[in-house]
DNA sequence: CGTTAGATAGTCT
DNA sequence: GACTATCTAACGG
């Protein structure tokens, strides 16, 4: 049995608060290749009546899993290339979610770096020859510091895993392994609507966090 | 260190 | 037709 965060925990607490306390749970994925997890260490929250929020309009074919039941996975494309995870909040009908921005790679740290490894081969044709070697410090870092990177080192896919439930799925979120740390709270990165909210939280000091 | 340009699809208006 | 919740290398100080 897995040590999951069961529905009433995403049902319970509003979008912002579940920001702030997913910080320190570990997110996981049991794939068929084997199991993938890292500390979630930088979180963004969207919600109603922001402007950022995908959801901020209607519901479309994009961001229908926004509106789903708290507790689904919102994979969005981001850049014409890369994907983004959230997790949905909120109760159905309502499209708000928080964004998984970084992890602090703990299990599967092999399989990480061969998906990022198989990424550049497959990926930008300017990159084919990058490579990661995880076992320098520089190298480590890379694996998910980046809402994009922990998704390839993951090895979600938006076709196969949007709309699937942190409840009962193969991914999901283990409860706080990390509780002694102080919190930043600061504005959201790479949007160009609702600046200026203060809905960006991350673990302060952590080398894993995608930038300060 | 810092900032910036360029790669690159699918969905929405 | 326009618009991004990114990543990386290259450049300048």
């Amino acid at each position: 049995m897995p040590d999951r965060l069961p529905l009433a925990y995403y049902e319970d607490h509003d979008t912002l608060t579940l920001s702030q306390q997913l910080l320190g749970c570990e997110f996981v994925h049991d794939s068929p290749e084997g199991p993938s997890a890292g500390i979630i260490v930088e979180t963004e929250g969207y919600v109603t009546g922001d402007p950022a929020c995908h959801a901020y309009r209607r519901e479309t074919k994009r961001n229908a899993a926004m509106f789903g039941p708290a507790g689904t996975l919102y994979v969005y494309q981001i850049y014409n290339h890369y994907n983004c995870i959230n997790v949905v909040t909120g109760p159905k009908g309502v499209g708000e979610a928080v964004l998984i921005r970084a992890l602090q790679p703990t299990e599967g740290i092999d399989l990480m770096t061969l998906r990022r490894n198989e990424a550049f081969k497959t990926g930008f044709a300017r990159y084919r020859q990058n490579t990661i070697d995880s076992s320098t410090a520089d190298g480590f870092r890379n694996l998910c510091n980046g809402p994009g990177k922990l998704v390839i080192s993951l090895g979600i896919s938006r076709t196969e895993h949007n709309g699937s439930s942190l409840v009962t799925g193969p991914i999901y979120i283990r409860p706080r392994v990390l509780t002694d740390f102080d919190m930043v709270t600061t504005t959201r990165i790479g949007i160009t609507q609702g600046v200026d909210l203060p809905y960006r939280y991350y673990i302060q000091g952590n080398r894993f966090v995608s930038r300060k």
